[in-house]
DNA sequence: AAGCGGTTCTCACTGAGTGAGAACAGTTTG
DNA sequence: CAAACTGTTCTCACTCAGTGAGAACCGCTT
């Protein structure tokens, strides 16, 4: 006779999980209030689970009263996905300094890519990646690239939903995406342009580990500059070599 | 009659975080047998958090079947601190572009600074803090500015534990040591010579918001290179105005 | 074939988690 | 200045979710 209207899978950790889950997407600080409203979950426990996260130091007291993702998750989080991050940077940053554009690296969560590195500096174009964000496979070139290395069926599927069109000249044709994923497949790059953001145009190679694509190398600069892209091929490829023979070495890593 | 002597906090969620937490110094994959023993919980305890924490995305399984910290906890972590992070890195990298040394951004965290952020290329000197990473604060330049910013019983509390000593030259002595805090605090900057590793030098100055220094921004470079730390002042200061600047702006976070 | 280190799963028991609700605090409103 | 909000903190009796010993299982090494 009650009404059960709650949430299923209602263990206590997922419910922690739900009260970390709550921060996602709402950048900043939330109130006990709002973390309870976004994680569905009753008031009171949602009280003690923010206390009993921030004694633990995965959420942080703003002086506003409100809470934050605590550094102790920052920390955690740099141990994700530490061999290519940290293989990879020095030879990102050795990128940057040859080109002075925006570099890029992504990986592929689910349908999206995430970026996972980027350098930039301050006088650059207005950015829309962010480091840890993430953006549709299909209207970027770091995207295309991940999209490129999956199997058909996986390709197939991922274009078969409603694809975001962020531009007016977004490609969303399936038709048209599963020729320019075969053309990527072909020439072992991707170029787009102004196809998340008007005025800009990525190219972005893939990286390759045990013949697996596990990520994506991009450069991104203005859309009028279409000319110099073959200018950089060069230098995008010597990185990418440059950090697949890195990922190849021994790991760094001593201990446990 | 029984032997309670198991951990004390025991709520659900504290063994969840302790499996988190597992991670923490272990660089790198665990098993479930090895992240129990670290956790301090059993077994088939163990096993149940583990699972929740993959099905969740904050743990992964590698192909070895082993465990790894998940990029969804990467992700969040991306949350923490953003604010100054996202304002101060384009400064940093101009920093770079300017000296090609290795950059560095840290804070306090209790009794250690915690780099929130770096910059460096693949052509520099053995690396001692990595970002995430956590180093002493008597023996860098970042982590005496952070160490000045603090109130006499702070400081005075930090020198009376027992200092460790990373390097022959390693100053620890307590008297002296409050003797180049003050000169800290009078001078606005800290040099530091071959106190974390031999040829290595770092120069320091706090980022100020509020009235409170909030993180220390510095470079590292060789010690025998030690009569360029005046050249590179007027860089350091420059950089520090113009984070403190940008902090100072509006938020950029649009809604929640 | 016996031993080892690891994983996965079951199940009866019980204490840790639950959440409605009350008290409290700060701020906006007429 | 009282009333209406919005949000936080805390209590407490009830009960259901979490517990962990232990067994089965798996894939190696010797």
């Amino acid at each position: 006779m009650g009404e059960p209207e709650q949430i299923r899978g209602a263990s206590v950790t997922s419910r922690a999980l739900s009260v970390l889950g709550a921060f996602e997407g709402s950048s900043g600080s939330l109130t006990v209030a709002r973390i309870a409203a976004r994680a569905k979950l009753p008031l009171s426990t949602t009280y003690r689970m923010v206390h009993e996260l921030e004694e633990w130091g995965g959420l942080r007291k703003g002086s506003d009263g409100k809470y934050q993702v605590g550094f102790r998750i920052w920390e955690l989080g740099q141990l994700a996905g530490r061999r290519l991050r940290d293989r990879a940077h020095p030879f990102l940053q050795d990128l940057f300094d040859l080109t002075h554009e925006n570099v890029h690296l992504a990986i592929r969560e689910g349908t999206q890519s995430l970026y996972v590195d980027k350098i930039y500096s301050s006088r650059k174009m207005p950015q829309v990646s962010r480091i840890g964000g993430r953006l549709p496979l299909h209207a970027t070139a770091v995207g295309r690239v991940l999209l490129a290395a999956q199997p058909d069926w996986f390709v197939d599927a991922y274009l078969q939903r409603e694809l975001e069109a962020p531009t007016p000249k977004t490609v969303t044709d399936p038709r048209i995406l599963t020729q320019l994923i075969a053309d990527v497949r072909r020439d072992g790059y991707s170029v787009t342009i102004e196809q998340m953001r008007m005025n800009a145009l990525s190219v972005s190679l893939p990286v390759v580990f045990n013949g697996q694509t596990v990520s994506a190398l991009g450069l991104v600069f203005e859309a009028h500059r279409y000319r110099e892209v073959q200018r950089f091929m060069p230098q995008l490829r010597g990185t990418v070599d440059r950090i697949e023979f890195a990922m190849a070495g021994r790991p760094l890593t001593i201990g446990e």
